[in-house]
DNA sequence: AATCTGGTCAACCGCACCTAG
DNA sequence: GCTAGGTGCGGTTGACCAGAT
């Protein structure tokens, strides 16, 4: 198929982070007339955007139902239990945490627990190297964070989940503090229909 | 105080699939 | 059956920020 095809108007295409007036656009359109058919909304609604940019804007970050930040330990366990069941089906896992976004769980996979598991690979390699080198027939306790991941990097289905709860600290950080919070933007979108 | 480094996340890209004509 | 247009998905990138040096 002609890749060219989705943004095929001569009209320039903006790229990049969204603006504050996009944002309050796209949202006043799918108030008014309802989400769908991306390509000739973004053309209807005056953006500049492709639809596929519309339609990840929309899905990401200004649908009203999305959650933002603050996995919980409950929802990271989850996520694990259904990676290591169907893999990196980023919009199949993100179907069973209501308000989370395919995106949110991928980035959240990425930057967290699969550091998690190479660390925890590294430390597995070089036990057992330690082990081979010493040859001691002694057993290992498992209860560290490098057996945990082990356990489940070998996409092993035994209840050792058990200990992904306590394995994986909620860090409690997330810098979501964009330039503008969702309620300001929704409270600004029913200004405009006020207005309309 | 300045610079470096690593983490995070929004957004883009490419591909596959679906559907209407 | 073929084609064009639209949509969905997963991988990747780049900007930004915070902490370390």
């Amino acid at each position: 198929m002609d890749k060219r095809t989705c943004d095929s108007q001569d009209v320039e295409v903006r790229k990049g982070p969204w603006t504050m007036e996009e944002d309050l656009i796209l949202i006043n359109y799918i108030a008014n007339h309802g989400e769908g058919v991306w390509n000739s909304l973004a053309r209807s609604a005056g953006l500049k955007r492709t639809g596929k940019s519309c339609r990840l804007r929309w899905l990401n970050y200004l649908r009203p139902d999305v959650r933002r930040g603050n996995i919980t330990p409950e929802e990271q366990l989850l996520i694990m239990e259904l990676h290591a069941k169907w893999g990196n089906r980023w919009s199949k896992i993100a179907k069973h945490l209501p308000g989370r976004t395919d995106n949110e769980i991928k980035n959240f996979w990425r930057t967290r627990i699969q550091k998690h598991i190479k660390q925890a690979e590294n430390i597995n390699r070089l036990s057992s190297e330690h082990n081979n080198i010493q040859q001691a027939s002694t057993s290992q306790t498992s209860t560290s964070l490098a057996d945990s991941m082990e356990t489940y990097s070998g996409n092993n289905n035994n209840n050792n989940n058990n200990n992904m709860g306590t394995t994986f600290h909620h860090q409690g950080n997330f810098p979501n503090e964009n330039i503008w919070s969702m309620e300001d933007l929704w409270s600004m979108q029913l200004l405009n229909d006020a207005n309309n």
